[in-house]
RNA sequence: GUGGGCAUAGCUCAGUUGGUUAGAGUAUCAGGUUGUGGCCCUGAGGGUCGUGGGUUCAAAUCCCACUGCCCACCCCA
């Protein structure tokens, strides 16, 4: 039998509500900040992806799906927004319509990764970009949303933590004290650490090892030498996050893994979803705009993984799910009935019930248990000796009642139904 | 890429030191009087015991390989 590709799953019926939920509250809170929704296409050219996150992380050095079209073009699947984004704004010069652009999306991201609790190959995030602007506003007001959207789906086990990475030039005068702090010290990291001290040392301080984190107690701290910008963009972002009531903690270790970031980084983590605990993740990225061709322009925008998301509210039993029901089922007395019921359901159906019937010639009680199943508020008996009296048997599934109307007065039922 | 765990009905799982036609609950379907649900009762269908090899008179059970899934590391959402 073929099965689904690894890491890939399908959202069966059932699941379905609680993604219609997290979609719609979305939709509800970015649409509240004025963000429009943008779609990009699923696959790009792979130098988008390799430019904008940077040849040296992961993302690009291990965990794309690359592949080579049949015109020798090498395509990769999205892993992330922000590189198409950037994209489409630059090929369309939005930012020549209007100063800001404040977008946000829903899609399907791709990563080759062993799968694990709250991480799939095929995942999918929903984020907002705002692109356009230096001011600090829009780094809060992005955690605002961020955070609100959480919120609103009864998520309680969240931390909001919050660093900032300064402009380049003072990125990498840290870089150096950080280098000078760890070089003797070197030879006692883990394999790992070392390897990040060569390539992207700020990466040292993501490692779980405990004697690496031992070394980096005393460690001198970014937030300490961001330049005087920096610091007073992250100063506002405080003081705004602090005047909403968004509980927030600095973490100056926070060390986000793709190359683009810039000033100010955030991250929202649940202690509900097993090890992969980020819900969320973002940052300002000032020069991504210009690396990618265009002109230069500020931006800032966060990413959240749905899977993780939903995953936290099961684990937090936060979602209350409406109970699914129909409106009407309609059971026919007699076979011969079904083409009387199928144009019966459609008038119904265009008066917006949602009805069904059985398709399958069942009997009577094979009907009843299938109406009672599917929560049906109300079942239409058509067939014998009422039919044959020009009468329909209506019957409201939670009281037991049953009335008699008119075989071609459905309006009738339709009132009683919308009542 | 590395490590650990698991693989028996659609789903959740039993299956005792290898020993008759592999079980339960649930779900599905049919029935419990002629045309009426939920609860309850009866019955039915449904499994090449992940795949392939080996040991044995005999394997779901022991051994090996492979595959898949889960969890963790790396890293990220």
């Amino acid at each position: 039998m073929i099965k689904a590709i690894t890491g890939t799953k399908d959202i069966l019926p059932p699941e379905m509500p609680k993604w219609k939920i997290l979609e719609s509250i979305v939709n509800d809170v970015f649409t509240g900040f004025n963000y429009k929704e943008i779609r990009t296409p699923i696959f790009e050219e792979t130098s988008l992806f390799a430019r904008g996150i940077g040849e040296e992380t992961d993302i690009v050095g291990k965990e794309m799906y690359t592949f080579i079209d049949r015109s020798q073009t090498s395509l990769t699947l999205k892993p992330e927004m922000t590189a198409s984004v950037v994209r489409a704004f630059n090929e369309h010069s939005l930012g020549k319509q209007q100063p800001l652009n404040k977008l946000f999306y829903i899609s399907p991201m791709f990563r080759q990764e062993r799968p694990q609790a709250g991480r799939q190959r095929q995942f999918h995030q929903f984020g907002g970009e705002a692109i356009g602007s230096a001011s600090p506003l829009l780094d809060a007001e992005l955690i605002i949303i961020a955070y609100d959207i959480l919120k609103l789906l009864g998520l309680k086990d969240l931390t909001v933590k919050i660093n900032s990475l300064g402009i380049p030039a003072s990125r990498e005068n840290y870089k150096k004290l950080l280098k000078d702090y760890l070089k003797d010290s070197k030879h006692l990291l883990s394999e790992d650490s070392r390897k990040r001290f060569d390539q992207n040392i700020l990466r040292v301080f993501d490692s779980k090892v405990e004697s690496d984190q031992e070394i980096l107690k005393n460690s001198p701290l970014m937030i300490d030498y961001i330049d005087d910008e920096s610091k007073n963009d992250f100063g506002v972002v405080k003081t705004i996050l602090t005047n909403s009531k968004i509980p927030f903690e600095v973490d100056a270790k926070l060390v986000r893994g793709l190359d683009y970031y810039t000033k100010t980084t955030f991250e929202i983590v649940s202690g509900k979803v097993g090890s992969q605990s980020a819900l969320c993740g973002g940052g300002r990225y000032d020069l991504l705009v210009e690396q990618l061709g265009g002109a230069p322009t500020p931006g800032v925008g966060f990413a959240a993984g749905m899977e993780r998301i939903l995953l936290a509210c099961e684990n937090e039993n936060s979602l209350n799910l409406p109970k699914e029901e129909i409106d009407l089922y309609i059971i026919k007395l007699d076979k011969e009935l079904s083409s009387k019921v199928f144009e019966l359901s459609l008038s119904f159906r265009k008066n917006n019930l949602i009805v069904d019937f059985d398709y399958l010639d069942r009997s009577v009680k094979a009907q009843m248990r299938e109406a009672n199943k599917l929560n049906s508020r109300f079942v239409l008996f058509i067939g014998g000796d009422e039919y044959k009296s020009e009468k329909l048997n209506l019957k409201n599934m939670s009281t037991g009642e049953q009335q008699l109307i008119e075989l071609n007065d459905y309006h009738r039922v339709i009132e009683i139904i919308k009542k």
